[in-house]
DNA sequence: ATCTATTGATAATG
DNA sequence: TCATTATCAATAGAT
């Protein structure tokens, strides 16, 4: 159709290329159009030009079409593996969940709870370990205590040993004092109490 | 083209629209073949006829171009969604490992393990909980010892109650027995027991 | 399927 | 890109 015959090969001239691919692009989408109306068809055409750009047209949801492909073509290996994936995951999921529920129930036990269905070996057990659990725990306990006191007996000696080295320091201090205060009224500054001693009278120094 | 225009509607004759599907359909193939050819441009198409058989077309990889479409134009929302779905059920398993964790710690806090960065008032806590949980499990295994030994004695009691019936029974048939045995050596049968019955000694019948 | 009259698509051109 | 038109391809209807 047109003025000459085209051959079937890559046409060459960009220019033309291009309107070509314009025209036929419109005629194929029509066609297509035409096909899914005429014959009630479920159609998917996707055209990408070499430019990059997309042309598309879907009877019903693009999507749609495309999971239709996949489900009754494209199975082979993609779904399957994806399949696999999902599988996984959710035998991930129940067996933490399963893990969950279980400690769940020993804790309960633990707690003394939901005994009902427990035998008496299973009780005696669980006493046993909470018998355990306890003395460890008040082990821990006085350990702590012990760290406690022995934390006070410490601060209390070495308080102590401050309070005697700051007794002694005292006493210095003192005693510097008096001598000082000595020498001075040795040397010249307090006649006054020199001679108030002095002024004592003499029977009473006798 | 053809000897009449068709009208762009559903074609009800059955017949006449599987033909028309049938020429139209490889028209519409030919013709994205040969604009991929000519024109150098990526085309997948594909057809569902309407009794469910697919044909395709595809300048390259099926995949690929669904693949390329997806990146290009279905990402708006379909993905958007997908990474929802795993973001969902990634928070989802890491709540529940989280839960484990938890769960994990508090059941070897009760058993008395890992006790190191507990304060004193933690450990208070877990040792009166421990104390309930023993307490819970010895009342319920008082109960179960409690309810054992009634089961024993109501099994004694009946055993006893058995016991007289079965003496009583016994009683009666080998009162009977001897009735019998004596109704029968009365007549004519066995002289023998009543005769070494009565060879005892007269005195120590007495 | 095949044939063929007719319509539709489009290559070349402006 | 749009319009025109000569030409060819596609196909509707009949066989």
């Amino acid at each position: 159709m047109g003025r000459g015959k085209v051959e079937l090969k890559r046409i060459e001239n960009p220019t033309t290329r291009q309107v070509t691919f314009s025209k036929r692009r419109n005629g194929l989408l029509k066609k297509a159009f035409e096909l899914s109306i005429l014959c009630d068809a479920e159609i998917a055409l996707l055209i990408f030009s070499p430019a990059g750009k997309v042309y598309q047209y879907a009877s019903h949801d693009m999507d749609r079409i495309i999971g239709r492909y996949r489900r009754e073509v494209g199975l082979p290996e993609s779904d399957s593996l994806r399949c696999r994936t999902v599988e996984f995951w959710r035998n991930e999921i129940e067996e933490t969940k399963r893990t969950t529920e279980n400690l769940e129930r020993r804790l309960r036990h633990l707690s003394g709870e939901d005994l009902l269905r427990l035998g008496m070996k299973e009780l005696k057990q669980l006493e046993r370990q909470l018998k355990i659990g306890v003395e460890r725990i008040r082990s821990k306990k006085r350990r702590m205590f012990t760290e406690h006191i022995n934390l006070l007996k410490r601060r209390h000696r070495d308080l102590q040993e401050e309070n005697t080295r700051l007794h002694k320091e005292v006493k210095l201090l003192d005693d510097q004092l008096h001598d000082s205060a000595a020498a001075a009224s040795a040397s010249a500054t307090s006649g006054l109490i020199l001679g108030s001693v002095n002024a004592f009278p003499s029977f009473l120094l006798g």
